[in-house]
DNA sequence: GCGTAATAGTTGTTTTTGTAACTAACAACA
DNA sequence: TGTTGTTAGTTACAAAAACAACTATTACGC
């Protein structure tokens, strides 16, 4: 399918960066205002209270985050006492991360904030445009990145 | 709808995230490489291209960008000679925004690139999909932010 | 007209990010 | 073993963004 009428307004990349915007607003407010947290904070955090147990590495590799990035939010958390921290036995690089009592707490709020707050923004749209969006954005978050020069 | 499978990946703010970051890079790397522009830069140039002589609130009405973003990236679009600047007779705290030549011609280019890599993008996805996730994007964009405090 | 508020845009300072260089630990293999 | 390469994670410095305070000009109410 060939775009003719191709404008600001409809460049993808544009669209979907004001989108993102927008609809991550308001959820950003609710973790920096009762957690002082970032968003990478809040990744961090939402990755361990899904999946358990996780290096830095591999909330990395799930995340596409920078390994910089991650360090950051993980000390961070750590110091804030969300987030424990324990050297591997076999290998001394490693580092397993976990959720303390005040991470899951803080998790476990969070979560139900974001559920509310997901069923909100999609009830803005029509069941059809809530799958096609999901397949869409899946795919393009996992596309590869093309080379022009 | 109810989201019952409620997880981090399909969690819409964080996968709109993705989805841009993915979704803008390349092209991103085109206007940093051929242009030394950032992302702002390349906003303020579309607009001028595509709407013709603006004000910086004008354009920051539009794309929903801060003043000070506007006012920094037209000041160095303006020391490169993309963009020139006249103040209003009538209103002399007003500006006047266009494109110059040089700043013509990168749009030019640019925008050429931008319709390529749309249509790359677009034909990852399927026709119903590209429809709805327009329509979705865009409600999105324009939604008001909720409070949840 | 005069004082106050509002608007357009800029500047300064602090956060946050990006990039690259770094340390420490392990792996592979001659 | 010792040398080279790789991986996990950190740190330092530069670039960019966010936020607040600022100047200059116009609008408004009286």
């Amino acid at each position: 399918m060939k775009t003719d009428d191709f404008s600001l307004e409809n460049f993808l990349p544009y669209l979907l960066n004001q989108a993102a915007e927008v609809s991550s607003l308001s959820f950003q407010n609710v973790y920096k205002e009762r957690y002082g947290m970032l968003r990478t904070e809040w990744r961090v955090l939402f990755h361990l209270g899904l999946y358990g147990q996780m290096t830095a590495s591999e909330i990395g590799a799930r995340a596409k985050m920078h390994k910089t990035k991650i360090s950051r939010a993980v000390q961070r958390l750590v110091e804030r006492r969300f987030v424990s921290r324990t050297r591997d036995e076999k290998d001394r690089r490693v580092e397993h991360l976990r959720l303390t009592a005040q991470g899951t707490a803080a998790y476990h709020d969070l979560y139900a904030v974001a559920q509310t707050y997901q069923d909100q923004l999609l009830s803005q749209l029509e069941t059809r445009e809530v799958e096609a969006l999901h397949s869409a954005l899946t795919k393009l978050a996992h596309a590869t990145p093309m080379d022009f020069t």
